[in-house]
RNA sequence: GGGCGCUUAGCUCAGCUGGUUAGAGCGUCUCGUUUACACCGAGAAGGCCGGGGGUUCGAGCCCCUCAGCGCCCACCA
């Protein structure tokens, strides 16, 4: 156990560097990150997952909010006395990470990384690289001082993620939710992969759109962006009650437009087109849009088919059933060969500028092309045999009434909106690609001989099956992160324990893509909500508002930042200003304002411990004087205040309420009291243990945010344990707040710095010695405080009176209905003293006006409710007083 | 096209289900070498809460409308 350290070794400004990972160290060696280990009874469970970070780089400030936020939220909860469990972890983030070490093999010359390596060699590189890559994560999740577990570390891409990833995978496709079929995908020719719709990124582009018709006889005028894909056409689409076209529907065209095969069009009629845009008729390639294959499925079901013809193939090119013309070239330079077909044959009708919203992928930033491909897909408004609903319903209800309409099986999103975008997007989901054609994942359990094909956690027995060369995409494994990590598919603890665990943090970016799914999976695998309370926050910016990006070079590495300010600073930098769901930007005022308060706090805890008598935890305060109970009434409320805005997760306004009680209430007055009571004999009955047992407990309170300073500090108390295990302050050991004592010892204070005011209105030498002159029909408060008047306000005398007397040359103010006097022979102007009082007068006279108008007001009397009133009231009262009070010191005047 | 958010002091932002003369941090100005802290102390200035309309006894907060900024989704071919 620690022994006490003496406070003769706390420096006068707090040094991070010197502390930060001894304090680190001492936590790690407690055992205290890990559940199992923690002292006393601790019934209730916390348990959060990390969002795991990938491992495609290093950490920056984002994640530093990120771990700032869980870390706060597993220390309070420890400090609540539950058995707290924050899972870290990493993410091998399949298709990111391969993109980025291709990216970098080829910078070092590397023409084409897959061919030159093979799978086996290339996925050796690429673990290399992450391997790099997590264990500088790791460390730098250490550094901000997250209080995980270590022991149950875990990374999506381990054995065990694995054996969750096959196991998940086998049953739905047990269940038919997974299916393998031959649809258009996201195409990433760049990336040779499939991609999900959640990662594509939209992007603005100049476009040239084209009218034309496909030939002299064909009675209908088309328009395209891309009219080298309408080589792929089968039909015209209009809309079933346009007049225009009626005629047509059902009817087929021949038309040679130089493709391998003359293009049989047929008209087909649909709902979807608007018969108001261009020509109202949409030229349908249902191989390369998956508007026109939907369009495409829908005619089969009708048992009215049309073609499917692939004329891009997955280098990109055209394929040979473009036609000899068109085969091997590139889609642009097919386009351009097509434009000037058509105008040759004066099919081409118009050629307008216009704005098109271009998908891309956005790892490899290429332009997606709409490609049909046999690849594994996730049906995700199938019923689910044993459910009875599909994996759409389950979603839908984890948000709404809860899984099964049990409101214990309910996901809390905080802030409320994001419900909203989630459940729109859940009504709207389509089939979820799955497989990728990457080798840096999990492999997909699928194996082939000849045309059979089994799906097995393991390979099937027997010689000559192949398994399926593709990979899963990253969040199928990421989806089940808050099971996998607990043990599942096997029944471990942990997982009776932990899940569903209790509380999320993310960032709204992810909704889509990961808490959705992790709903998904937990709903289907375990019938359980992932997690009970979503907290979405907001993306960290520069101080311009702009995204931090490696490609704008504005990005800040955060352990550079801790290692000049330290974590703690970091950590209140980016928590102090952000509200739920908001953006926010970082500013280097924001973090000096965070080791400003943390050396704060470091010098109140220094003032204490080295003035103090004797160092020891108090139980319980018993306060002597009006400060005292001041103090402690005060701090109830604090404690009161934090744990509430705790159980909102509102950490910003927890922060500001504590920095404005520890700052501006406990330094800045009651430490200067404490002063004045010890040098009293009178009075320092008590002030040493009050201050103990407020800065112990204020130790507590500020330990979520900065972890290391407190613990620090602590050590110096001598107790057994340290403080991340210490009990949050309990309500029952506080004072009750003391409205009374609070309301007098704030007059105190008004008294106090309206002298102050005074002084440096009138430019009083600090040196001058003044005197005090209160006069008051309730004498009592004043005189029982007047030696903590006398030392704060730094008057010599204080005179208290109950009869007024000409006072010419004082400054003069009113507080609380009592008038203050400070003689200044010299200094004070009697005509402008006399103005200035004026026009105070005025101003509490209008004030006492308004007021009586509102009380004059009989629907306000009767309507509002009787405690507003009755504030009403009391504020007449006091502002007739100051108003009184202001015209009798003119009269002394 | 649909949806969401934002607009409050010079800057960055709070402001819970409508109820004091609207708050904080930073910045600014004036003063200060007080034995916890200059990473400090004391004091001060600074806001028709984006515009307009409405509901209400009462609106920064609710409703309508307009404007600007940002984001998400759909992609009109």
């Amino acid at each position: 156990m620690p022994s006490p350290q003496l406070p003769s070794d706390m420096p006068k400004a707090y040094d991070p560097a010197q502390v930060e990972d001894a304090v680190y160290q001492a936590w790690l060696d407690s055992g205290y990150f890990s559940p199992d280990n923690l002292p006393g009874e601790r019934a209730e469970s916390f348990c959060t997952v990390f969002p795991p970070p990938n491992v495609t780089g290093v950490l920056h400030l984002g994640h530093a909010l990120e771990n700032a936020l869980m870390d706060a939220m597993a220390r309070y909860q420890r400090l609540r006395g539950k058995k707290v469990l924050l899972v870290p972890g990493t993410d091998h983030a399949a298709l990111p990470t391969q993109a980025k070490v291709e990216k970098l093999l080829i910078k070092e010359g590397m023409e084409n990384p897959r061919k030159e390596l093979g799978r086996e060699g290339l996925v050796a590189k690429i673990r290399e690289f992450a391997e790099q890559s997590r264990s500088t994560i790791l460390n730098q999740v250490q550094k901000m001082g997250t209080s995980c577990d270590w022991s149950r570390l875990a990374y999506t891409f381990d054995d065990q993620r694995n054996v969750a990833v096959k196991e998940l995978f086998c049953r739905m496709y047990a269940d038919g939710l997974i299916y393998r079929g031959y649809r258009v995908v996201n195409w990433s020719v760049k990336g040779q992969s499939t991609s999900s719709d959640d990662e594509i990124e939209y992007v603005e582009r100049p476009a040239k759109l084209y009218t034309f018709k496909y030939g002299p006889d064909f009675p209908i005028t088309i328009a395209s962006t891309r009219p080298e894909t309408k080589l792929g056409d089968t039909a015209v689409a209009v809309h079933p009650a346009d007049v225009r076209y009626q005629s047509y529907i059902g009817k087929t065209f021949t038309v040679d437009v130089g493709a391998l095969k003359p293009l049989e069009i047929k008209i087909i009629a649909d709902e979807g087109v608007d018969p108001a845009f261009g020509t109202g008729a949409l030229g349908v390639t249902p191989a390369h849009s998956p508007i026109d294959f939907a369009m495409y499925e829908k005619q089969k079901a009708k048992s009215d088919p049309i073609a499917l013809i692939p004329v891009i193939g997955q280098d990109g090119r055209m394929t040979e059933a473009a036609g000899p013309a068109y085969a091997g070239l590139t889609t642009e330079e097919a386009r351009e060969k097509f434009v000037v077909w058509l105008s040759a044959h004066s099919l081409l009708e118009k050629e307008e500028e216009i704005v098109q919203n271009v998908g891309t992928s956005d790892r490899y930033g290429d332009v997606i092309e709409a490609i049909p491909m046999t690849q594994w897909w996730l049906d995700v408004t199938k019923v689910i045999p044993s459910r009875g609903k599909s994996l759409r319903d389950l979603m839908r209800e984890a948000v709404t009434t809860g899984l099964d309409g049990d409101p214990a099986k309910k996901v809390t999103i905080t802030p409320d909106r994001f419900t909203k975008m989630y459940l729109e997007r859940v009504e709207n989901l389509r089939d979820w690609c799955l497989s990728r054609q990457i080798w840096w994942g999990h492999r997909i359990p699928a194996w082939y001989h000849g045309d059979e094909m089994r799906v097995g956690v393991e390979a099937p027995e027997g010689e000559g099956w192949e398994q399926d060369p593709d990979t899963l995409d990253t969040w199928f494994s990421s989806g089940s992160w808050t099971f996998s990590t607990l043990g599942w598919p096997n029944q471990t603890q942990d997982l009776k324990e932990f899940h569903p665990t209790t509380w999320i943090q993310m960032g709204y970016e992810i909704l889509y893509l990961w808490l959705m799914r992790m709903i998904l999976m937990s709903a289907y695998a375990l019938e359980e909500v992932p997690f009970k309370d979503a907290y979405i926050h907001g993306i960290l910016r520069d101080q311009h508002g702009k995204k931090f990006s490696k490609s704008s070079g504005n990005g800040i590495d955060p352990i550079e930042v801790i290692n000049q300010y330290g974590c703690d600073a970091l950590r209140l930098s980016v928590m102090m200003s952000i509200s739920p769901g908001n953006d926010s930007r970082y500013y280097t005022e924001k973090i000096e304002s965070g080791r400003n308060l943390v050396n704060k706090m470091w010098n109140i805890s220094r003032f204490v411990l080295t003035s103090v008598e004797d160092v020891k935890r108090v139980e319980q305060a018993e306060a002597k004087t009006l400060a005292d109970r001041w103090i402690l009434s005060r701090f109830s409320g604090v404690t009161e205040k934090v744990t509430m805005l705790f159980e909102r997760y509102d950490f910003s306004l927890a922060t500001e309420v504590l920095r404005d009680f520890t700052w501006n209430e406990f330094a800045d007055w009651y430490l200067e009291i404490a002063k004045i009571q010890r040098a009293n004999p009178d009075l320092q009955k008590n002030t040493d243990a009050i201050l103990l047992f407020v800065l112990e407990r204020l130790l507590v309170l500020w330990h979520p945010f900065m972890p290391f300073v407190t613990e620090e500090v602590w050590k110096r108390f001598g107790a057994d344990l340290p403080l991340i295990v210490q009990p949050w302050p309990e309500t029952s050991t506080l004072v009750r707040p003391d409205a009374e004592a609070e309301a007098a010892f704030e007059t105190v204070q008004q008294l106090v710095t309206a002298v102050r005011n005074l002084r440096a209105e009138y430019k009083v030498e600090p040196s001058r010695e003044v005197s005090l002159i209160v006069q008051t029909n309730s004498p009592a408060l004043v005189e029982e405080q007047a030696e903590i008047i006398r030392h704060l306000a730094r008057v010599g005398s204080l005179e208290v009176r109950t009869e007024g007397e000409k006072l010419p040359d004082a400054a003069s103010a009113v507080v609380g209905g009592m008038q203050v006097y400070l003689p200044l022979a010299g200094l004070v102007d009697a005509i402008k003293e006399r103005q200035r009082l004026e026009k105070e007068l005025e101003s509490a006279a209008t004030y006492v006006s308004s007021l009586e108008a509102k009380l004059a007001n009989a629907e306000f009397v009767s309507k509002a409710p009787a405690s507003v009133v009755d504030d009403m009231r009391r504020k007449r009262e006091e502002a007739a007083a100051k108003a009184a009070a202001l015209a009798e010191q003119l009269k002394n005047l």
